[in-house]
DNA sequence: CTGATCTACAACCATTTGGTTGTAGGATAT
DNA sequence: ATATCCTACAACCAAATGGTTGTAGATCAG
């Protein structure tokens, strides 16, 4: 099993990148089809160069890839990105659960 | 089954929250144990202020509760905010698996 | 070739963010 | 009562963010 060791710079671009509700609509997008940079921009009320921005900021982010097809560029969503966040939240998650675990026992004990 | 519906902005500060290293770190520490703002301030190299604002930022975002006690204030981990992260994220999940899914079925009909 | 389309990026602007120091109020200890 | 501790918040600053318009390079269509 690879380790993956995320660093503070990473984790800190993966959670900005999901702080804006543009961007998480644009993952939610490309998770289920296919977007050329312009067809994301069509589906919102701001310029074409501010869509391009928050796709960089994912792109950046890992969260999502760009494919060259002829004058166009391809958004996809990247789940490894998602992996990675979901992955370390968990670890919250059980830290959580154990310090929950170990009150319980505090008080079974009195 | 409460629905529990998350605005935007819920998210907006959620995710924001978490973008920064200390926050997270915060996060961790408060998680498994008890600590006053100061007794947090005294764990990184920056101002009091400077934490309290961090600490202030995770209160906003409902990570973490403040309870007053005497002259100190404790703060502790919200599940509940995490939970809300966590259960977000499981959702982009399952759209993934779903396309995924579908994509294997495409192919499957070649 | 020419014109239209798609993209990237620079320059700019207002707002937010992450840090600082300083001030002030409530709680505690002596 | 007084001094100390803990906290909150204001004011300030530099840098980042989220938006804009404009320019320019590729690629495609006629």
């Amino acid at each position: 099993m690879v380790v993956d060791q995320l660093s503070d710079a990473e984790l800190d671009r993966l959670f900005q990148a999901f702080a804006d509700t543009t961007r998480r609509d644009i993952m939610r997008r490309v998770a289920v089809g296919e977007y050329s940079v312009t067809g994301l921009a069509a589906l919102y009320a701001m310029s074409f160069a501010a869509v391009q921005k928050h796709v960089a900021v994912l792109e950046r982010a890992s969260l999502v890839t760009k494919e060259k097809r002829g004058r166009e560029q391809i958004v996809r969503g990247n789940h490894d990105g998602l992996e990675k966040v979901r992955r370390l939240l968990d670890e919250y998650e059980v830290i959580w659960r154990q310090r929950v675990a170990r009150i319980a026992d505090i008080l079974a004990e009195e």
